[in-house]
DNA sequence: CAGGTTCGTTGGATGGACCAAGGGATTGCC
DNA sequence: GGCAATCCCTTGGTCCATCCAACGAACCTG
């Protein structure tokens, strides 16, 4: 989207500014990702699981904020392609465990890197101790 | 969505904090302006219409950030409100010439201060300075 | 005056986030 | 032990913002 002038009013505004840099940097991220032939979701379900070990379907979402059912989706796809794997937990039968698989783990350094190149896409106008700064700011944001 | 402890490889991507970010302010605003009665647009459309005077409806999008046919139902709404008035152009009669009413102008007073409010609540952790080093280099990225 | 361009309008596609309900499994309470 | 409440997964949607495509009317340029 060309933008001419915006109105001052406007982009005095943190909270349009956040959103026109989140729709900047999501669809950059969302890009590269289909290129890759992921999701930006995946990257975050494969990262939970390398950090904190096999966990349930509701564990995995809480930590990285997705949905329950939009949760399931992306297992399904992850679980197609071989990067992790679904199986009833023999401690609680409520529960799928899932579990990262060694394609998986393959799969999250290879879209790591091109997230964090992604990273350097969006933040190119800025050095290294205001990416800093600002990723902060926005954490204290968020907290 | 309450969220645990989020994986280290996703906590330090800055488009995720962007976009985590943009979602609360996003609800916030939203959940404030549909208190006023009305739209984020809307506040964008007015602040173009004061700050630059009568325009076409593209200048009006390129401004803000606002696609052809969404404009033309956010004016609309505006219209049946009466914040604005839209007339054909007399010296190019392809445009409709979109301006300010007197009751849009007090609309859009009355927006801003709510909008400001918003700001502080989605900002509460952060100081006076750190808001405006916040907005400084969101800007940057934008540019 | 003919071809390319701009403007507004209509209609629809897309994707992310969210919500609701139900069945199976488990836990807690009595 | 059994009943109620809770938890987990799955299905099947809704809602909203954004974006795209195509059209007729009007304009401009050569």
């Amino acid at each position: 989207m060309e933008m001419n002038e915006v109105p001052t009013l406007l982009r005095g505004k943190p909270s349009w500014l956040i959103n026109r840099a989140s729709a900047r940097a999501h669809r950059l991220v969302g890009e590269t990702m289909a290129a890759a032939g992921g999701r930006a979701y995946h990257f975050a379900i494969l990262a939970a699981l390398d950090e904190f070990g096999p966990d349930s379907q509701v564990q995995i979402g809480q930590r990285c904020g997705i949905d329950q059912s939009d949760m399931n989706t992306m297992l399904n796809e992850l679980v197609n392609k071989g990067h992790v794997a679904r199986s009833p937990d023999p401690a609680d039968r409520r529960r799928n465990l899932v579990t990262l698989t060694a394609a998986g783990r393959r799969r999250l350094k290879h879209l790591d890197t091109r997230l964090t190149g992604a990273q350097d896409e969006i933040l190119d106008a800025l050095s290294a101790s205001e990416r800093d700064t600002l990723t902060g700011l926005l954490t204290r944001i968020l907290g």
